[in-house]
RNA sequence: GGGGUCGUAGCUCAGUUGGUUAGAGCGCAGCACUGAUAAUGCUGAGGUCGAAAGUUCGAAUCUUUCCGAUCCCA
């Protein structure tokens, strides 16, 4: 019978598959499908067609356009796609909006470098503001192409077109808006800011330059240890104290003492009259120093003393010079008690203000003594220390002073040593909101959950007030202007400026210097008010994306557009204290809410070795060399596959490659096969004959069960923020889909088989189809380009749709059987259990075995025997009941039952049932009985389900086993199976040559057998297997080839059938 | 120096609330299949789960300390 009689009839108007070849250039596909998306508007269509479904809200943290996008960048960039697809086809409607974030320290640098300046000077003289600002904007530009080019190829969904630039005008007057809600509340204030600073050079360094090798080095101080004499102590707390002991390093911050610190909890004592830290007597005033008195730091808050120097003068109000409690004072090193100068240490000035201290600054921008401290005027405060010390002397206050030698910073450019200097600075007041951000943060769903109280949560917990402006030209200008009389002006808009300036300003540019160049009238004092100097940190840009995208609240429909706030945020680990916090804060400041409700923080990817990409190492892989040679589905496919998301990655070439080789392409190897058998056969997934799903063959049934699993999987794993589960359940299913379901099912698809029936071949490729389809339904969000390309090619879609714009698959409950699922489970492992026994007997499965015994645990699923046969090539698989004979059982306490039950004896068990005969256990519980055993001289009673009966032992058989599982082959073989062993052989040399003829699978051939004469009464089955039409036996024409069947010779001539 | 995360097979990584047989892929060795074929599959070797102590009847899993890697901060 030929190929074609066996021909489905297609049905009308449904058309064909074509059949796809198992090579595929996922480059070039991917880039055919990016056309395809924009020329049809894709993206557009998937957001449109939802304009009425719930929102699903996601923001785009806006990366730095300051560089080439690396690999790390792609990275989140996956993730971030991967779920707003998810999601739009779940029915949401998931508006993506591009954003840059283009302000910033980075910017300026670059473009310093571009112009070979540096340094503030350099800007301003040599450059000017407008032209440095105008060259920072033209810089972020450039950039920004490079990073479109990779987000589009990557197949990253966002609006590139409608995009959000932070230097934009209107977003810039949204931040100012907010920042002034902030202002009115009282929660933007001026204070010192203490910084590393180069009083050579007059500029604060920055913490990446401090970062520079070489940076830190050595060096000796004189340093101190101070007595500061107690002043109307309670001597029921002190005793006979007369003063406090504190060590500095830095003497020249004694003029501007404002309190000292003690940890509330460590023990301190009295000895000799001083005060000092418990563990530290020994150390500052010496092994013989008797403690007269001991008591908690908590006790001595509140103790007043006399400053040191009082050269500069108290003003009213001022409340200094009295002890307060700081719980960053150890007793490591000095005294236990720090002395505290808040305008020369951060610390000193976040304690400072946390209780009230007063601060004092007699050090100009020079690095000198001001004249306010007249006897060292003009003095380097480090080359001071000497003469201040002698001071204390001189006063009796010195206890000690000696040298030390530590690390400081110097400045990279000039090697001057760095101080600690108070600048004014503006502050937001985030640690008024501590609490309220603490208990915003538990309301967030983390992932990986360990971020919210390790990582971010201690960062709240240690919240200190934002330092917000930064003097510096490329950023959003701080929109305070101040009148020389001090008082100060917060504006929220161009439109409020021009009012006060009484002109229209509101189309001059935000940033400086055109923005400082307006003034008005103040409105308190009418002098004339100026814009103060700085910008503002770039991350409250960021921080501020939620409202200032849509230009809230000035610009119109504004708050009709407003998203708010985004169920979904994902960027790197980094992010904790950059946008992460950024966003929390601003919006906590602003309204008391959360800005997101999930958040997936990123591993980071590192080479090969671990290592960290940096441009410095070389060791950065440009994601095009990906990008171009595998491709973005590739690379995507690796991302969500091989681990924890927030697992720092190590990718090379070799893992991109596994990924795709091993799932990837054994995907688009079944859809070939598919669609090569469904075009031969005219396959319709419309045709009437199609069994339904539930009357189709078990094996059927198994797949479409494991179908519906690992969508609920994909479901939940996407669902839930976790996409390793996701993925790992698609991988799992295509492995059974193509090493299981299609191996097992190709004779299926063959249609050759002339008595077989067309409905069960209809099934099998209905089942395949179903699976593929909705297998690229769940892979679009993970691999969009592929996904759609298959899904198009099994429904039948025309160009103008997509995978993209379909619905995520439903929950098909009915379609799964756990119990068919671990009945297939039982069948694949006795199988690899029977292949093992071959292998160990060294029997190939070329050669029918007669029979094969099986053994499974009580309860256990029962196998589909017949494929359990088949796949070992053994007549018959018999499940064998007693086997006393031949094996037996070994008989294992279920130790999470009888654990709790039994306690410590638990362990005695085992050892007791051994005693016991597990094939007449095994027979009493079948039979529902329990039985008794001896443990240290007490009877215990156990059921069933107190044990764990496993096989064990060995026998004439060729046994494998695993726990309770065993299969024994029977490796008797007598001449009617070796016979078959040679027939089996034959065919296969026959296939062979038909393959080196060059033969098509479909051709039909004559054959012609000469020798073995035992073959004649195999003659059908080989007909049957090689499509021969006719078979003779006898010598041929021409020369036939020679087969060895061990040791027998057999010639065949295969000629094919023509006129078919 | 402080804090976070991570240490599982030669390599890259999984491991669901603690349960007595710790898994996958790659690599390696052997074999099979030959109608998805320069493809594929199977079988096997390989682990004191970084170290030590503790909690527990029982620890890769929980606690502490140490060692190493890495990130953030100073």
């Amino acid at each position: 019978m030929g190929n074609l009689s066996l021909r489905d009839t297609p049905c009308e108007g449904v058309p064909l598959f074509a059949a796809v070849p198992p090579e595929v250039d996922l480059v070039a596909l991917e880039e055919a499908e990016l056309r395809r998306w924009n020329e049809h508007g894709i993206f557009q269509a998937s957001i449109a067609q939802r304009a009425d479904a719930p929102q699903w809200v996601f923001y785009e943290g806006p990366p730095s356009a300051n560089g080439r996008p690396g690999l790390h960048h792609v990275w989140a960039r996956s993730y971030k796609d991967l779920l707003c697809r998810f999601q739009t086809m779940r029915g949401h409607r998931v508006e993506r909006r591009a954003g840059w974030d283009t302000h910033g320290l980075p910017v300026e640098v670059q473009v310093e470098k571009a112009l070979g300046i540096s340094g503030k000077q350099d800007i301003e003289e040599k450059i000017g503001i407008a032209e440095f600002t105008r060259r920072c904007k033209e810089s972020v530009l450039d950039h920004v192409e490079e990073w479109r080019a990779v987000t589009e190829r990557i197949g990253y969904w966002v609006d590139l077109d409608d995009a959000y630039w932070t230097f934009d005008p209107a977003y810039i007057e949204s931040v100012w808006w907010q920042l002034q809600q902030m202002f009115n509340k009282g929660l933007l204030y001026e204070d010192l800011k203490v910084i590393p600073y180069c009083p050579r050079c007059g500029t604060a360094l920055s913490s990446h330059e401090l970062g520079q090798p070489g940076v830190y080095t050595d060096e000796t101080e004189e340093s101190a240890y101070v007595l500061l004499p107690l002043v109307d102590a309670d001597r029921a707390i002190v005793g006979d104290a007369t003063a406090l002991v504190v060590w500095t390093t830095t003497p020249w911050t004694l003029l501007s003492n404002a309190g000292a610190a003690v940890n509330p909890t460590v023990t301190y004592a009295v000895a000799n009259g001083l005060i000092v830290a418990e563990a530290l007597v020994a150390s500052v005033l010496g092994e013989d120093a008797v403690i007269t008195t001991t008591m908690l730091g908590a006790d001595l808050v509140g103790l007043r003393y006399e400053r040191p120097f009082d050269d500069l003068p108290v003003e009213p109000g001022m409340d200094g010079w009295r002890v307060v409690p700081a719980d960053y004072v150890t007793t490591e090193d000095g005294t236990g008690i720090v002395h505290q100068s808040p305008a020369f240490g951060e610390i000193d000035r976040v304690v400072a203000r946390a209780h009230g201290l007063p601060t004092f600054n007699p050090v100009g921008p020079d690095g000198c003594f001001t004249d306010a401290v007249s006897w060292l005027a003009g003095q380097e405060v480090r080359a001071a220390n000497s003469a201040i010390n002698d001071a204390l002397a001189a006063k009796g206050r010195l206890l000690r002073r000696m040298d030390y030698t530590h690390a400081l910073p110097h400045c990279w450019r000039c090697t001057t040593t760095l101080i600690y200097w108070g600048k004014p600075s503006w502050y937001l007041a985030t640690s008024t909101v501590k609490d309220q951000m603490l208990a915003l943060n538990e309301t967030i769903d983390w992932h990986p959950a360990s971020i919210q109280h390790g990582r971010f949560g201690d960062w709240l917990a240690n919240n200190v007030d934002w330092a917000l402006s930064r003097d510096r030209y490329w950023g959003t200008p701080l929109p305070i202007w101040r009148c020389e009389d001090g008082h100060v002006t917060c504006i929220g808009s161009r439109a409020e400026l021009s009012t006060l300036a009484g002109r229209d300003v509101s189309s001059v540019d935000p940033h400086r210097p055109a923005i400082d160049e307006v003034t008005f009238p103040c409105p308190t004092c009418a002098a004339t008010a100026t814009r103060v100097a700085p910008v503002i940190d770039v991350w409250f840009d960021s921080g501020a994306m939620p409202l200032a995208q849509v230009g809230y609240p000035h610009v119109a429909g504004s708050a009709a557009a407003l998203q708010y706030p985004a169920d979904y945020i994902s960027e790197a680990i980094d992010q904790t204290r950059g946008w992460f916090y950024s966003l929390l804060a601003v919006n906590t400041l602003l309204n008391g809410t959360t800005p997101y409700k999930h958040v997936m923080s990123l591993g980071h990817i590192v080479d090969a070795e671990g290592k960290k990409m940096s441009k410095s190492k070389g060791n950065v892989i440009d994601p095009w060399e990906i990008l171009s040679t595998r491709g973005a589905d590739a690379l995507r496919w690796w991302m969500f596959s091989q681990g924890s998301p927030w697992a720092s990655s190590r990718v090379s070439f070799e893992v991109i490659d596994n990924a795709l080789r091993m799932t990837m392409l054994t995907w688009w190897n079944t859809f070939s096969f598919f669609t090569t058998y469904a075009s031969l056969n005219g396959f319709s997934s419309e045709d009437p004959r199609i069994p339904a799903e539930q009357d189709r063959p078990a094996l059927d049934r198994w797949i479409l069960s494991r179908l519906a699993t690992c969508v609920d999987a994909v479901t939940a794993g996407l669902e839930g923020y976790e996409p390793l589960g996701a993925a790992q359940a698609v991988q799992s299913l295509i492995d059974d889909v193509s090493n299981w379901y299609v191996r097992r099912s190709r004779r299926r698809f063959w249609r050759t088989e002339a008595g077989a029936p067309v409905e069960d071949s209809l099934a099998a490729q209905a089942t395949l189809h179903t699976v593929l389809v909705e297998l690229s339904l769940v892979m679009a969000p993970m691999t969009p380009f592929v996904a759609d390309v298959m899904w198009r090619a099994l429904t039948g879609a025309s160009a103008t749709e997509s995978v993209h714009l379909a619905s995520w698959p439903e929950a098909k409950p009915e379609r799964r059987s756990e119990a068919l699922e671990e009945q297939m489970a039982v069948t694949r492992r006795l199988t690899s259990l029977g292949r093992s026994s071959r292998n160990d007997a060294g029997v190939k499965v070329r050669q029918p075995l007669g029979r094969a015994l099986v053994f499974l645990a009580p309860g256990s699923a029962i196998p589909l025997f017949d494929v359990v046969a088949d796949e070992l090539n053994v007549d018959v698989v018999e499940l064998a009941e007693d086997l006393s004979s031949v094996l037996t059982y070994e008989l294992v306490p279920n130790f999470k039952r009888l654990g709790p039950r039994l306690g410590e004896s638990v362990q005695h068990l085992r050892g007791a049932l051994a005693a016991l005969d597990g094939a007449a256990v095994a027979a009493t519980f079948d039979a529902g009985g329990t039985v008794s055993v001896d443990l240290n001289g007490v009877a215990i009673e156990l059921t069933a389900e107190d044990l764990d009966l496993r096989m064990k032992g060995d026998a004439a058989f060729a046994v494998t086993r695993d726990g309770s599982e065993v299969v024994a082959l029977d490796l008797t073989i007598d001449d009617a199976l070796f016979e078959r062993g040679l027939v089996r052989d034959l065919i296969r040399h026959i296939q062979d040559l038909r393959k080196s003829s060059g033969f098509e699978v479909s051709d039909h051939i004559d054959l012609v057998l000469d020798g073995a004469a035992f073959l004649q009464a195999h003659g059908d089955l080989i007909a049957s297997e090689v499509l021969a039409d006719s078979l003779s036996h006898g010598a041929g024409t021409g020369s036939g080839t020679a087969i060895d069947l061990d040791g027998q010779e057999v010639t065949v001539w295969i000629s094919q059938v023509t006129g078919n």
